[in-house]
DNA sequence: CCGATTTCAGGATCACTGATATCT
DNA sequence: CAGATATCAGTGGTCCTGAAATCG
């Protein structure tokens, strides 16, 4: 009995959801969304990339990277200049606008994670990013 | 440096949505989607319900109720009929082809969580589980 | 010609808002 | 009247498929 509340699909489910939920919540107070974040961040990390390359790093799909860069490009956080190397490829480039909004989203994230992670020890916190970590990385992950 | 590996957020978004494809790719061979099992399990553990009722026990949007129960009906799966003792209402029931349903998703499902948590031991699954449960109960949970 | 890259058009599911008609 | 119920219309994000144009 009680089959939805332990099957393990729809625990992880809910926590997942509850948790995007808050951070949809919180980025949306910066005029963001989790995508924005997830480029400026490799892009800060990683340097100028092509969009296929931000695709692979950020796990966005190919076709859906192109609307999120026309956001974050009339933000006038990210520029996007044609490669002369490789006249297929587009160069995104953080600009220090974007700079200045990861460094935002940056602290937010931060106030999200602990809301979330409240009703766990710092030992558990611990325990459950192992366990998720385990989870993502033996089923192929898009990073 | 990678954030976004280390954002506890995006560990949870990314294992859930692998549960969730391994789910629906299963359900789908079986021509159901998660919230008719959700409403087939309610259905079998608490017996007849309002469509509020259902859409408080599974977590269904109370405006989505409609749309599952229509598909439920057409497959013969579920009975909706007025509640003589209150005419706002209807009375939904679970059909013998509903339990026959049920009993066939039941076992799929057995074979996703297996295939999900394969990477983990027994006692590491408990272990998620239960942090898991803590976070799910600790912010509001819609069952 | 083949393959890679960007772009656009669209589908399906899901979470969510809001309005309406009916009934208590 | 207020409140609950079922229903319908519609938005927006996410995930995903497919197809076109351009270039190496």
């Amino acid at each position: 009995m009680d089959r939805l509340r332990n099957l393990r699909t729809r625990l992880l489910s809910l926590a997942a959801n509850h948790s995007d939920r808050l951070v949809n919540e919180a980025l949306a107070t910066a005029d963001a969304r989790k995508w924005h974040y997830a480029v400026l961040a490799t892009l800060a990390e990683q340097g100028p990339a092509s969009q296929s390359q931000l695709s692979d790093r950020t796990g966005i799909y190919r076709s859906d990277v192109v609307a999120v860069l026309n956001e974050l490009a009339t933000r006038g956080q990210v520029d996007r200049a044609p490669n002369p190397a490789d006249r297929r490829q587009n160069v995104i480039t953080l600009t220090p606008a974007g700079r200045r909004q990861l460094g935002k989203l940056d602290r937010i994230l931060s106030g999200v994670e602990e809301e979330l992670l409240a009703p766990l020890t710092m030992p558990e916190r611990a325990q459950l990013t192992r366990l998720l970590t385990t989870l993502v990385d033996h089923h192929g992950h898009p990073m």
